[in-house]
DNA sequence: CTGAAAGCGCTTACAG
DNA sequence: CTGAAAGCGCTTACAG
């Protein structure tokens, strides 16, 4: 059923067929009515190919994913997802699994279905030849969760420092001094110790690093304003992203001598490590320990309440970068937007003071 | 940059070229160096619209999900994402919100950008024109979740009904006999006792009905099969998927008289919504009240440990359906598939008999 | 307002 | 093995 048959069937050219049917151009009401009657009788579908081979666009948008089942992807998705309806638009989507393989070939893949535009979460910040590209040829491309480094592109991301800090300052608040920190902390740093003679130079570029390091240079900002010195054997990596892990990093922190009065885990996997550790250990909370459990979802509400802090961005990620990436397609926007979302903390329970003042 | 320009720098002709670039037919091995040095000279990318307008297949997979955001589709997706990825498919997503118009509307963009294939989880199972249209055009259709009434398309779905009824043998065999349901039950039947009239003749088109009733069939069915007879007051419906309803429907059954010994929660977030009023109502478990909480996914590794049964498919439901929809698009596949995946049911935590036997 | 013709970037018979 | 020509299903100038 093309728009042939169509067009033949009303008795008019292809040429009016395609201008009634497409919404293009001028019609008289008459024949209209006749072309459309003919597509419906024929049960005439357009070939959004042929005019995208034409036209140059596709009303697609490409994304690129960490991992869709992941909470944060997933929500995020959601969000792109139902701007992207409202426009018209379909949504490609993809994973990288954190591979900057898969990620070049996800956006070559992309790039031949001729995307109009590329929602991507970059793998590697620090090289990303393939983005680099593509923004160099002017294409719409916008960085979710974190930002390649150089890369003059727009970022939708939330404050992740801002939010940690926030954390560790209400746990400074309640009187605690010595604060663990979980985190995943995988790459690209290996050595800690030289991360945090970097932090200073880091912090104005946050968002080029992975969320948990940025998670990281929050509380040692907190640390810094409030002029408490920062004990390394504090800060715990898991390593990787995975609860036993986190578990892992958990215990040895905590049966270590000289435990922290308080405990930060920097994202909800974190969390679920953590916990398991302090219940195995019997300890209770928040009288023996205090406990910051933080996302930036609000997974945490399927936990024990009383312990969590959920920085809510005041927009959604997934809505912002789409309609970034779509006014970018449009070309409604010139200047380059590094958007970090304001984020709110919703605290749950109560945080103690410590049991031995400090 | 075409595969014309690539064709003049190399000195043959645009077939000669596309042959080479696009890998079909032959070539000297000369002219195939010429061709591909070429190419990467110029920095070309092949425009996969144009080859898809001519072959008429687009190697896409058109997924419509209920809700990208939920845990379920999620993990679909990625099982989608996997195989695709695997076979070089690109997959288009959309959300239909359990609304007909809107799947209707996300089946019509795709068809329209030519997807090779469908994988849906039809949201009105009694009504679905748009897919007995595609299916009497022979387009691969694979459902997931549940099926449409009628529609010669494979389908693949979890065992719910079985599932359900373990968990209710389980609770039988631990000596309870007043076991309460809370489940979704939404639409399409309004009346809980009528639908238990027809729940016989029900059982052996069971997968298309949504999940919950799905799960309502196997509680029947285990209390059919240890000849325990239903109270209908145990079985209590939340009306919509929202935890706070599931809450409200625990907690007048909980505080009725006669309260059941025992409690199965249908889903994830009823069960959420059930714990909150358990715990409201400061029953122990399994002192108090046996629960056992259902899911199809194992999110309730969230939640409090020792209470919930996770049935856990013995292959991903996303893999199954892309496998199964790739096949019908490779035209290997003939009769019809209707996979209900086994499921082995983990069990955490113990089941105590009643405080007073019954 | 309508139509004949050209063309988007490829692939596909068909000759040679 | 290679090329000239036609064509996939539309849209876009260009005439009229």
């Amino acid at each position: 059923m093309t728009i042939i048959e169509v067009a033949r069937s009303a008795g008019v050219s292809t040429a009016t067929a395609g201008r009634v049917l497409g919404g293009y151009g001028y019609a008289s009401s008459d024949i209209k009515d006749r072309v459309r009657q003919a597509a419906e009788a024929l049960g005439y579908r357009p070939n959004r190919l042929a005019r995208s081979l034409i036209t140059g666009k596709t009303q697609t948008i490409g994304v690129v994913a960490g991992d869709i089942e992941s909470p944060f992807y997933a929500s995020v998705l959601r969000g792109i997802g139902d701007v992207a309806r409202g426009e018209g638009f379909g949504v490609i989507v993809t994973n990288s699994d954190e591979e900057p393989a898969l990620e070049r070939e996800a956006v070559q893949l992309l790039l031949e279905k001729q995307v109009d535009g590329l929602i991507v979460a970059p793998c590697d910040p620090a090289a990303s030849k393939h983005l680099h590209d593509a923004v160099a040829a002017n294409f719409p491309v916008v960085q979710i969760d974190r930002a390649a480094r150089g890369l003059a592109a727009d970022s939708v991301s939330v404050d992740n420092l801002g939010a940690a800090r926030h954390c560790i300052e209400v746990l400074f608040a309640a009187g605690h001094r010595r604060v663990g920190i979980i985190a995943e902390l995988e790459r690209p740093f290996d050595d800690l110790a030289s991360f945090l003679d970097q932090a200073p130079r880091l912090i104005s570029d946050a968002n080029t690093l992975m969320p948990s390091w940025q998670r990281l240079l929050g509380y040692l900002q907190a640390h810094h304003d409030a002029g408490v010195e920062v004990d390394l054997r504090l800060v715990r990596r898991s390593g990787g992203y995975s609860a036993a892990a986190a578990k892992e990093a958990t215990l040895a922190l905590l049966q270590g001598e000289d435990r922290p009065s308080a405990l930060f885990t920097a994202d909800g996997l974190m969390s679920l490590g953590a916990l398991d550790a302090v219940t195995d250990l019997g300890l209770s909370i928040p009288g023996e320990l205090s406990l910051v459990c933080f996302d930036d979802l609000d997974w945490m509400k399927f936990m024990r309440p009383g312990i969590s802090a959920v920085a809510q961005p005041v927009y959604d990620v997934g809505r912002a970068a789409a309609e970034c990436v779509l006014a970018r397609i449009n070309g409604t926007r010139t200047p380059l937007r590094r958007v970090v979302l304001a984020t709110t903390l919703n605290l749950r329970g109560s945080i103690a003071p410590p049991a031995t003042p400090e």
